[in-house]
DNA sequence: GTAGGGCTTCCTGTCACTGGAAGGTCAAGG
DNA sequence: CCTTGACCTTCCAGTGACAGGAAGCCCTAC
């Protein structure tokens, strides 16, 4: 018996939903049954759990491409991998860098805020650029 | 002589583009001049500000048109304007929780990755499960 | 009068899906 | 044999917050 997409999507743990986009952009390329259905080879699943895994961890769709063909590609250099990882490192590592700072500036709005019923409001007088 | 959208565009920081949408969606009503050119009154300034800043702080569309409310609104109570701000940074907080967490997985795969010419990589492996 | 820059609207594209409609397929139960 | 319900299929629309670009009007300077 073949799994079904539903199957699949259980197995790996993404919305089958999602497992037809990534047929859809070229990501996986399943067989087709007689009726119609979606066959999954066991390298369709490897592929599946590689994409999931990537997703995870914050990879674009474009870098899961790269990653992917990578990981197809048995004469691959790891320096070109790595190379991906550090540029997403480096991403991640920004966007933590401004989370931070607007954490910092909103909980110190946040915390000079009496948060009663009266209207006065230190944070949107920060805001409002006072 | 009335600021035209790219004067406010440059005042305010904001792309003359995103002062238009901001205006599509209700957040600005500036008036209009005879030759159909926006024309932004001091109330639209100070609005374009705080969206402006709000933003930077990452609230959503939807929290800025509730923040610009009661910004508005004279009678508001403060404690309305500090639950958004708290929920906004318990939100902000989750998303370093979980950058972090894709940091300290991805940076300790990049660790044991030689980069260099050979084809055997952690990070791949990593990845499809190993 | 013409060249340029700015303004206007409108339409499309982005990213990675998600929701839903319309219709085909399959196994179980009556 | 028929139905029911849970699958599967495709296709279309919507999300958030804009950005890019085309076509055309306006205004100033030379």
């Amino acid at each position: 018996m073949n799994l079904t997409i539903g199957d699949v999507a259980k197995r790996i743990g993404l919305p089958a939903k999602t497992i037809r986009y990534y047929e859809e952009i070229g990501l996986v390329d399943p067989l087709r049954d007689s009726n119609g259905y979606r066959v999954f080879r066991d390298s369709d699943l490897h592929k599946l759990t590689f994409l999931g895994r990537a997703r995870a961890l914050g990879f674009t769709i474009n870098d899961c491409r790269t990653l992917l063909a990578l990981y197809e590609d048995e004469t691959r250099a790891s320096s070109d991998v790595k190379a991906v990882a550090q540029k997403h490192l480096a991403d991640i590592e920004a966007k933590i860098t401004d989370l931070q700072a607007m954490h910092a500036t909103l909980s110190h709005l946040a915390q000079e805020c009496s948060g009663d019923g009266r209207p006065d409001c230190p944070i949107l007088k920060g805001l409002s650029g006072g």
